[in-house]
DNA sequence: CCCTATGTTAACTAAATGTTAAGCAGGGAC
DNA sequence: GTCCCTGCTTAACATTTAGTTAACATAGGG
């Protein structure tokens, strides 16, 4: 999964240091020096994670952050910000802002490596394993062991069908469109044949019974009732 | 590790003296002269401990105890307060606040340092030695002896493999994700590269056997139920 | 009975993890 | 201080398995 990254700093040393950071572990990215760039910019480019400087003249980056969630495309973006350990700047407002996670000046490679891949470990997960088990019809999901059970024995279930079916069944009786299955479990950027989903709702009937599933024709899956 | 310090104190000489000491054990200081700036400059410098007069005017110690520890970032941050053994106030009160360790003044270094790296031997611990020992599938882990033995036979288990082991048994079953063991064993601020995790799972793996813990694919690894 | 949506299978690709060995750093012995 | 030992981390490479796709089969509404 190539990423995209979108670098706003007003010191154009800064973002190219980062550029160069981020092309060596083979990211897209894309640069700005100032709020009003970015925001168009990041309106076209989609990037993934927006990696935006505190302080920069004019709009700043609070201010940039703020508008850039008022576009509705980039709701699932990550930003992170750029603070100098000095300054006034409380996260706090950072964070009402819409700011995900900080990062100091002077920038260390290994540390924003490392924060960025946090972040896409995250968002890869659509489950996360602290939430609640849910039982139907004697088939119990459990996102604490990414485990399922039927009749209270285990079923290894490997991730995308483990979410699929916990989606299914978060919500019993709903019909879910392939649309928001694919929005939901593979996000919004990621281009997958339909039949993809088809295949996961197989195994998931091979495994669990066919009847568990219903095909809405036209429309998309239910978990019975 | 070299550990972050941050001293506070309204009387400058005190800090000074505390500061010169620490220094010579190479720690790293940072110094506030009252509540408003020890909680400005902690929110920024994240210290590992604070070492917090009691006794300053505007805010007290109490106080600005109470208010560093709403900051989730510094949750993990130890307090250590300083008081004149004729002082009023009462530890209870400190330690309502959040106080993790109190120390009479005048400062005595020797004393002082003891208790300093008695706290970071302890904060470099993940496990606690006064924890209870887990069983499970016949191995058992100790932490008051940092051992493990399997089926009455103990293995030399280096400090990194423990913790992991012990984290990972502590509850059977759940999947800890890459992201939770590394907040949990190495820490926020510390980057390792996500294979070092692989890498101790495998030692663990085989002294143990490869069947107890469990890879979940996409998700991270658990001990089998 | 046709047309389209979905089912099915197996081959293929890509991502995640397993594995090995080498480099490094800290602590203790001398 | 220097040497050695041990444990931690990393990089490079191998392996595995999940995930995806293409190709073809089937079913059911109109």
């Amino acid at each position: 999964m190539a990423w995209k990254i979108l670098i706003v700093d007003d010191e154009p040393d800064i973002v190219d240091f980062i550029e160069y950071n981020l092309q060596k572990e083979d990211f897209i990215t894309a640069k700005a020096y100032n709020g009003e760039d970015a925001l168009r910019i990041a309106a076209d480019f989609r990037p993934d994670l927006i990696i935006l400087d505190v302080m920069m003249p004019q709009m700043d980056g609070i201010d940039t952050c703020r508008r850039l969630r008022q576009n509705p495309d980039l709701a699932s973006t990550y930003i992170m910000f750029l603070t100098a350990r000095s300054e006034e700047y409380s996260e706090i407002a950072g964070f009402e802002a819409g700011a995900d996670d900080f990062v100091n000046k002077p920038v260390k490679p290994r540390a924003l490596m490392s924060r960025i891949s946090a972040i896409a470990r995250r968002k890869s997960l659509t489950v996360d394993p602290d939430s609640n088990s849910v039982s139907h019809k004697g088939i119990k999901i459990d996102p604490s062991s990414y485990t399922v059970s039927i009749e209270d024995k285990e079923l290894p279930f490997p991730k995308k069908e483990f979410e699929l079916l916990y989606l299914l069944m978060s919500k019993p009786g709903k019909v879910f469109t392939r649309e928001k299955i694919l929005n939901k479990i593979w996000g919004e950027s990621v281009y997958v044949v339909d039949r993809t989903i088809d295949v996961h709702i197989r195994k998931i009937r091979e495994k669990i019974g066919d009847d568990m599933i219903q095909t809405v024709k036209g429309v998309g899956y239910k978990f019975v009732a």
